[in-house]
DNA sequence: TCGGCGCTCGTACGGTGTTCGAGGAACCTA
DNA sequence: TAGGTTCCTCGAACACCGTACGAGCGCCGA
């Protein structure tokens, strides 16, 4: 997988689809939506191009046909669960609860497919779900009184946040055993955890203090408490630069 | 590659080290910092077993003594960079300069070693380099006032705010054509970005206005940005709580 | 009827991570 | 000094991977 192939350039989304006439076997949203299927059910590793032509019931390399690379089956892939996000309208409330909504789809969006957490890195998202999504965003950040850059600033804070947590929390994920909670794996990894942390005095401290919390619903707790943060400091920003100048 | 393979149970840093006696002529840590040599030269892709046994002037699986798996390496090789972030000692400056300055300190080592931004999802971060950044984080937001798990809040906040970020930035940098600046980049794009932005009224809208931009050093800016809205944020909550009960 | 085109897919190439086990070199013990 | 044990190296092999290529199929317009 090059991976770097044809940076810029034409890409899926400058290129139109194949396949305009006959009554072809495949198609492009179908090669997406199984690849997805597979991805749910496999995770990232789990989805090889065999992998996928055998469950469409076709040849190992049918599907490039529609589809150049598997990095660009990926960018497809990642576009559609991103048009899985319901945005609010702008204007439809205030610009908190539009961005916490907005945030808040976007997470569960990556709960339910984890693997997507592995996908951002790959490609700048240009599909247009997710330029549907940054449109939104746009206009509800220019309703609340962001412009110029700033905008992109506060859009891009959201977007990252999201986005980080969710990366961690994959990580998390990852390395404890299917089908066991959270719970249960701070509790297998509680001696290692025990050890390591006497030697590290603040960490130690805050965990003799607090290893009786319950770790699951924490990311949860975790997420809103930073994105009510995060709004905090973007509202405080905007209220005292209009103090200041109302322009 | 399993990478699922050992969830939990025995990971890297339980296991001890291999070979305690004779002279062997590879070790763990000259692995490591020749896989790291490697990736920055050739990125994630460009690192294989293979190739760094011959880099190592030793077969092609010599390497396995030392390392049980290439996922493992990765996570001994994520946590030596990590030791590459300096962080502020406890009390050495205020809080919000200590955060600040740990933000950009990691920052800065993901620009240098831009194929980090991939590893984050693997594994958590378990290493004694991120340990002792944890520990670092831990004791400076405790002196600002956090207790229980707010600590562990925060710390995720401004942790998953720079590895987000990080992410998209890498995402960035890969579409591009190596030695190409930003703004050359966004220059060659320029027509494909006018034709979509048309269709979607905010996002064009807003771009009409601000397609002069510079984009060079924007990224940079944005983060700088990011970081002040979030510690406003933080401090904003500080203060609310001390108002409203001092404990 | 006959091209031509849209589409499928078997085969093959050059990689990948990892297992296995044969072998060598250095050490401890006798 | 001899023997055995333990540590370490590494070539060969296995099961995959992404992808290029081109032969061949069936439909369509002429």
């Amino acid at each position: 997988m090059p991976s770097n192939a044809d940076p810029l350039g034409q890409s899926v989304w400058t290129r139109p689809p194949r396949s305009r006439g006959a009554q072809p076997a495949l198609s492009r949203t179908q090669i997406v939506r199984t690849a997805i299927e597979l991805l749910d059910e496999k995770g990232l590793e789990g989805l090889s191009m065999r992998r996928l032509g055998e469950r469409l019931a076709a040849g190992a390399t049918s599907a490039y046909w529609y589809v150049a690379t598997k990095d660009e089956l990926l960018e497809l892939v990642l576009d559609e669960v991103m048009g899985e996000i319901e945005v609010p309208e702008v204007g439809a409330t205030d610009w908190r609860a539009a961005a916490t909504a907005l945030a808040h789809g976007l997470r569960s969006m990556i709960l339910r497919h984890p693997w997507v957490a592995g996908l951002f890195g790959v490609r700048p998202m240009m599909g247009p779900n997710a330029m549907r999504m940054s449109d939104r965003m746009v206009g509800v950040l220019t309703a609340a009184g962001f412009s110029g850059l700033d905008v992109a600033y506060a859009s891009s804070l959201l977007m990252s946040h999201v986005i980080g947590s969710a990366t961690m929390e994959a990580a998390w994920k990852r390395s404890i055993a299917p089908g066991m909670s959270v719970g249960e794996s701070v509790e297998k990894l509680r001696p290692y955890i025990d050890e390591v942390s006497s030697r590290y005095p603040h960490y130690g401290a805050w965990w003799r203090e607090n290893r009786a919390m319950d770790p699951d619903g924490l990311q949860e707790e975790g997420f809103a408490f930073a994105v009510e943060r995060l709004l905090d400091g973007l509202q405080l920003w905007l209220d005292r630069r209009e103090k200041a100048g109302p322009a």
